[in-house]
RNA sequence: GGAGAGAUGGGUGAGUGGCUGAAACCAACGGUUUGCUAAACCGUCGUACUGUGCAAACGGUACCGGGGGUUCGAAUCCCCCUCUCUCCGCCA
């Protein structure tokens, strides 16, 4: 979330950024910004009034211990009074923090000065495209005719275990899996990044850290018993194994990867959008974080689109990169780069990754601080992440882009790992 | 799941009602000393919000796992929750 010296700092420049970002209801700013007075209104006069009833009560025991009873007992009549007079200013400063707290929450993250207007994914600006879309023949089959031709992919015996949206991968379609997870990993280390193997299922607290909750619990599903909610992607816990902790500006940046199923409920999805493997309740990813100082942020946005760029280029893969537009950005990011690689069978654009520069809005929810050498206060780092990849659409483009005579040929890259060139 | 013990600052750990935002030690940082290193000595050494001030700085309030309560006053007493440890049970 924003933080309140943001938004009474700078008042007219986020009004002008939450525009960009589409949001609907800018007068949350004003109200944010008259609580805000308010509660320090509230707060001076309770504080001081607490600050007198410190003083006496010290009194007293000092006149306690004098023996002076008679003192001491008008001193207590008097804190009492004072006290009522507190409880009554204090639960109005809660209140007050509670409804300027809920305000704030529900301001987006302002985007980012080279973000593109508009409000729908037609809007969003490619920024470079690679690779060759290959000319398949008339009779060329989509992946999920093809997944069940060569019997790597179960989508109904998924349904049966558990239910739409969960497939059960065979065979050499297993182990492709288990090849493309060892491969973004082999490379996100050799990158730098450090690898975690983390829970699949958080508390509230992670879920408010990354930004899902308080209002995005609908796309994740709820284990109600204990509370937990299945990650939808590991920037959750990832990002939040960095909450509440304050870091030396030496150490940054500080980069993480990790391999995790990813669970979303995806409610209201339906269509040719969620044909195969196109749009899943539970896929495979490799996720890489960044923990940045704010100075290089950008620089470190692009260094990640670059790491995700070469994965998709070793693999082959036709693909463009999207500058998300500010109606098509997600809450929490300042500037979000979508990758897709095309499915020549499908004759479309499927999303694999998407890099996002938080800059401070994670950082602010998750007290995730840094400090500078010669500086006493610590100062809020700036989060990243992207996908690097997601499973399902990239090997729906392989099966489609890919498709021989003799099989689906695996990318050069991906033999050391499946052990065979083929799925036949 | 049953029984018991515990949770204090970066770490160890003292503190059972007032003068404790918290001893001491360690770590860290700054300095003195030193040919260098080490040792020794001195100093600094939590976070958030907030007030005065251009600032440096100096005040106020809150925080001793989380939430509530008792009291003029709570790290300290009471209740609830969470977590950790030990023993038993169960188990990949």
């Amino acid at each position: 979330m924003l933080t309140i010296k943001q938004i009474t700092e700078n008042k007219e420049f986020v009004l002008e950024r939450l525009a960009v970002k589409r949001f609907k209801n800018p007068e949350l700013v004003d109200e944010i910004i008259s609580l805000d007075n308010n509660r320090k209104k509230l707060q001076n006069q309770s504080e001081a009034l607490l600050a007198e009833l410190n003083k006496i009560s010290k009194e007293i025991g000092i006149l306690m211990k004098a023996g002076n009873a008679k003192e001491a007992e008008q001193a207590k009549k008097r804190n009492t009074e004072i006290k009522e007079e507190s409880q009554k200013l204090s639960q109005e400063l809660t209140l007050t923090e509670e409804k300027l707290n809920s305000f704030l929450v529900q301001l987006p993250n302002l985007p980012h000065i080279s973000v593109p207007l508009g409000h729908t994914p037609e809007d969003n600006v490619e920024i470079r495209k690679g690779g060759q879309i290959p000319s398949l023949s008339e009779s060329a089959l989509p992946h999920w005719e093809l997944a069940k031709n060569y019997d790597i992919i179960d989508f109904e015996l998924g349904t049966k275990l558990t239910g739409a949206g969960f497939p059960v991968y065979k065979g050499k379609g297993a182990k492709i899996q288990r090849a493309l997870i060892n491969f973004f990993l082999e490379e996100a280390t050799n990158a730098g990044y450090k690898e975690y193997m983390p829970p699949l299922m958080v508390n509230e607290d992670s879920g408010f850290g990354t930004g899902q909750l308080p209002d995005k619990e609908g796309q994740m599903y709820h284990v109600t018993l204990d509370n937990f909610y299945l990650i939808p992607t590991a920037e959750v816990p990832v990002t939040n194994i960095f909450r509440d902790v304050i870091v030396n500006a030496s150490e940054l940046p500080i980069k993480a990867t990790a391999y995790t199923p990813c669970f979303r409920r995806e409610a209201g999805s339906y269509g040719k959008d969620v044909r195969g493997l196109n749009r899943l309740h539970q896929f495979d990813k490799v996720e890489v974080v960044q923990i940045a100082h704010p100075a290089k942020s950008y620089e470190i946005l692009e260094e990640m689109v670059k790491h995700v760029e070469s994965l998709v280029k070793k693999l082959e893969l036709p693909y463009r990169i999207l500058r998300l537009c500010g109606g098509d950005m997600s809450f929490t990011s300042a500037l979000t780069y979508d990758f897709e690689v095309y499915s020549a069978a499908q004759k479309r654009w499927l999303e694999v990754s998407s890099v996002s520069n938080f800059e401070s809005f994670q950082a602010n929810r998750l007290k995730l601080r840094y400090r500078e050498e010669s500086e006493k206060k610590p100062v809020l780092a700036h989060t990243l992440n992207g996908s690097a990849l997601a499973l399902p659409r990239i090997l729906a483009a392989i099966l489609e882009n890919n498709q021989t005579n003799r099989g689906i040929r695996i990318p050069k890259v991906l033999v050391p790992f499946t052990g065979f060139e083929y799925i036949d």
